[in-house]
DNA sequence: GGCCTTGCTGAAGATCGGCTGAAGACCGGG
DNA sequence: CCCGGTCTTCAGCCGATCTTCAGCAAGGCC
């Protein structure tokens, strides 16, 4: 388990690297924002430990241009402050999970073997369902061949259901994924959406890959439609 | 998204109360530990709330007790104190995830929603009865290998069953789950939905696998029928 | 068998959820 | 600044689905 920390206060960064060595994770760390963006970038890490007030560029730049750049890293942040906004940006920006400083030892252990359960089991980068493949890192689409041209949201949408190919997925959950689903963020807008996909993707195919589960939402056939 | 609060402060329970339904949560609260237990374990949650200050019995027992029985609804506590062992306690007694009072609604309602989609994803996925298989996360139901669509009610209902499969389940307990299960439902619409359901799965081939326990509601048949 | 309770079911009207076209806002590039 | 593409919002439409009701069937008890 390879575990990235980003913290700008030399002995908590030096306290982690020990406590982490000694629980079994494998730990580099950076003290800036810049060269722990770069770090992140160059290695395989299954984790980051990202500190928010970092020198250079604060934990939530960082974030947003890893995920940007389409990594799937774990992103654990480190809230200074207690204030909600600190946390719910954080999730914002692409983090997976937080802890508000001051934070115990033991509990940012069980925070990052849960973190890094959950991200060992996310999807591979390309899922082919019958004629349909969807490559998520490239971010492109093709059916019987063809490459279709999507919109970022489409795609988007495309890929949260390919990632859980078979899966009745719903429309919420596509809103959180998708959007930064706030709890007034519209259904429909995911409907409309939806309806140009299928419109690109299975209209002039015959076929009918994005399924409706009515009361639920949608689901992306495992065989393509 | 069934959720259960478990908190003895009546004006803090009922305003999580409101601001959950709000959120699109159903709540149920309970104000003491003993029956907040009892309702956890009568109910089928999806996420429990628990304070770990309660009268009867303390939210560490209570979360403890119900991992003992087998649950594995998602559960939250709320720590009083911010000391590190209460926290690492919640864990340890089998809690997935806890929040320090006083804490944000909204942080409140991202973790609740990010806790659900962890403890949905294991859940078991698929049911296998005879030849009658209950997909769960693709929201389908096979019977002899031909797909039966089913309505939005009619596959609740038959998830409901199957997760208890062999179980004798009451009226009560199906209005509970499938719907908001106010005082006033009606058990005939669930009657309503179950023929509709058997003239799906059951009639066309010439199996029984819901059966009628009189005096107290169905039971889905281990084998299928 | 008679009677009461419980469960089944067809029909009908009300309601809900999802689809779609259109209009305007928004955004980035030229 | 203008333009083209994209996104969001809105409103209408439509069919699927839900609920209610009433009558009938079945089980259980005397």
């Amino acid at each position: 388990m390879r575990v990235l920390v980003v913290e700008d206060e030399r002995r908590l960064a030096l306290a982690l690297q020990h406590g982490l060595t000694a629980e079994g994770f494998t730990v580099d760390t950076a003290h800036d924002g810049p060269s722990g963006l770069a770090r992140a970038m160059d290695h395989a890490y299954d984790v980051i430990v990202l500190d928010i007030m970092l020198p250079g560029l604060n934990g939530y730049r960082v974030c947003s241009r890893l995920r940007a750049s389409g990594s799937d890293v774990g992103i654990l942040m480190l809230t200074a402050k207690d204030g909600e906004w600190d946390e719910a940006e954080a999730l914002d920006t692409g983090a997976d999970d937080y802890l508000s400083k001051p934070f115990s030892f033991v509990v940012l252990v069980a925070r990052l073997r849960a973190l890094a359960r959950r991200i060992g089991s996310r999807a591979p980068r390309r899922t082919v369902l019958g004629d349909l493949v969807v490559d998520s890192a490239a971010r492109t689409c093709t059916r019987a061949d063809t490459a279709v041209a999507l919109t970022p949201r489409e795609f988007a949408i495309l890929d949260h259901l390919a990632r859980r190919a078979g899966e009745a997925v719903s429309k919420r959950e596509i809103l959180d994924a998708v959007w930064d689903g706030g709890p007034d963020s519209d259904p429909n807008t995911v409907e409309v959406h939806v309806s140009a996909l299928r419109r690109k993707i299975d209209s002039p195919f015959g076929r009918a890959a994005v399924q409706t589960v009515r009361g639920t939402g949608y689901r992306l056939a495992a065989d393509g439609g």
